[in-house]
DNA sequence: CTTTTAGTATACCGATCGGTATATCAAAGG
DNA sequence: CCTTTGATATACCGATCGGTATACTAAAAG
C-alpha cells in the first residue's frame, strides 16, 4: 500500500500524539507509535530522523489546536473582560471532566525531559506559552485594562497552576478558584468601576 | 561490609531522590540508584519490594523538608502577611537561579506518571499539597484574612503557576508577576485598609 | 560458638529500548 | 517501459530495563 507522504506523516505525528499525551514521552516507545499509526517502524524512521524528532514534530503539532483552544474558551463567553477571563478558566474545569484531558501537553514535556535530551523541547513549549501571553495582553489591552503585560503575565501564571492544581488533585474546584483570582486581578485593572463585591 | 539497616535504606532513598528529581523518574535505572548509593542492586531489593516502592518512598521522604522550605520562605520574611506571602513568591525566584532546582518534585512526578503506574504517587502528591494549602489557609486567618481557606487555595495556584512558568521560561520574572498577585488577593481580603497602589 | 542478619559480588532472566539492515513490492512519473 | 519512491515484512543490533538466583562474607546477637 502506498500513500501520500504527507498523510502518512500526520499519521504517525497523531498516534505519538496520543500515546505521549496520554502516558508520557519516556513511557511510549516508538514501536507502540508505529503499530498505533498502522505503519512499520522502518516507515517510522523514514519520515523521522529519531524518536527526539518525532517529539519535536509532536510538539510542533501541539501548539496550534491548542492555542486555538484556549483563545475559543476566552472569546465565546460572553460578557465584558471579566467574565471572557473567568470563562478562560471555568474551561479548564470543563475539560478536567474528561478522563482523556492531562493538563497542558507542553509543561508536561517540559517537566519529564528536563536534563536528559536537547533544549528544543523547552523551546518549543516557551514559545507557545509565550504566544498566548502575547495573546492575552493584546487581548487585555483591547479592553481598556492597564498594565497589560502584566496582568496577562499573571494569568498565565494561574492558568498553569490552576492546571497543576486539577492534575493533582483530580478537583475542578480549583478552577473556580483561579477564575475568582483572575477576575479579582483583572477587574481591579479596569478604568470605569474598581471591583465587584462578592 | 555490615551497616545499620535504616541508614542504608536513607543512602538509597537520597540517591533516588537526587536522581530522579533531576532526571525524572523512568529516566533513571534502579542499578544507577543503587550505584549511586554505593550498595548492590541486591541489597536495594532487600529493602524495596519494586521501583514503584522506591518511588512511593521518594515522595514520601520529600514531603516534610518541602514543606519546610516553603513555610519558612514565608515566616522568615519581615512584615505583614501581605509582604511575607510575597516573601514565598520570591523565595521561588531565589530558588530558580540554582541550576539543582526543577520545581515541585510531586508535581512533576503526577505529571510524569499518569495513566502507567498506581495511584499511589497521585495520593501522596496530593496529601503534600493539602497540607501546604491548610496551613497557607491557617496563617492567612491567624492574621484575619477574609476567606482564608479560599485565599489559601487560590496562593496555591499561584504556587504551581509559578514554578511551572519559572521551569518552561527559565525566567524569575514569573515570580515576581506572581508575588504581585498574590499581593493583591491577600491585601484585598485584609480588614484595614484595602491595597496600596502600584 | 553458632545462628541471624545485612550486605557483597556476579551472573542471569525475559522484555523492551532506540535504531538499522536486507529484501521485496506496488504505484506514480518520466 | 522503467526508474524512482513510499511503503511493506522481518529480522537483527547492542544496550538497558526491572527483577531474580546463587554463593559468599562479616558483624551482631543469642
Amino acid at each position: 500500500m502506498r500513500g501520500v507522504p504527507a498523510e502518512t506523516r500526520k499519521r504517525i505525528v497523531a498516534a505519538a500524539s496520543d500515546l505521549f499525551y496520554a502516558k508520557g514521552i519516556r513511557a511510549v516507545g516508538v514501536e507502540a507509535i508505529a503499530a498505533a499509526a498502522g505503519v512499520t517502524k522502518r516507515t517510522l524512521y523514514l519520515h523521522f530522523d529519531s524518536k527526539d524528532d518525532l517529539i519535536a514534530a509532536y510538539l510542533a503539532a501541539r501548539n496550534e489546536p491548542v492555542l486555538a483552544g484556549l483563545v475559543t474558551s476566552v472569546t465565546r463567553t460572553p460578557g465584558d473582560v471579566t467574565a471572557r477571563i473567568e470563562g478562560l478558566f471555568m474551561g479548564f474545569g470543563r475539560k478536567a471532566k474528561n478522563r482523556k484531558w492531562h493538563g497542558c501537553p507542553f509543561a508536561r514535556a517540559v517537566s519529564e525531559l528536563r536534563e536528559t535530551t536537547s533544549d528544543d523541547v523547552a523551546r518549543i513549549a516557551a514559545r507557545h506559552k509565550r504566544a498566548f501571553e502575547d495573546w492575552l495582553a493584546e487581548h487585555l489591552a483591547d479592553a481598556e485594562v492597564a498594565e497589560p503585560a502584566l496582568v496577562a503575565r499573571q494569568l498565565m501564571v494561574l492558568v498553569d497552576g490552576c492546571i497543576t492544581q486539577i492534575l493533582i488533585h483530580r478537583d475542578p474546584a480549583y478552577a473556580a478558584a483561579a477564575a475568582g483570582a483572575a477576575a479579582a486581578l483583572v477587574s481591579a485593572r479596569l478604568p470605569a468601576k474598581p471591583a465587584q463585591p462578592g
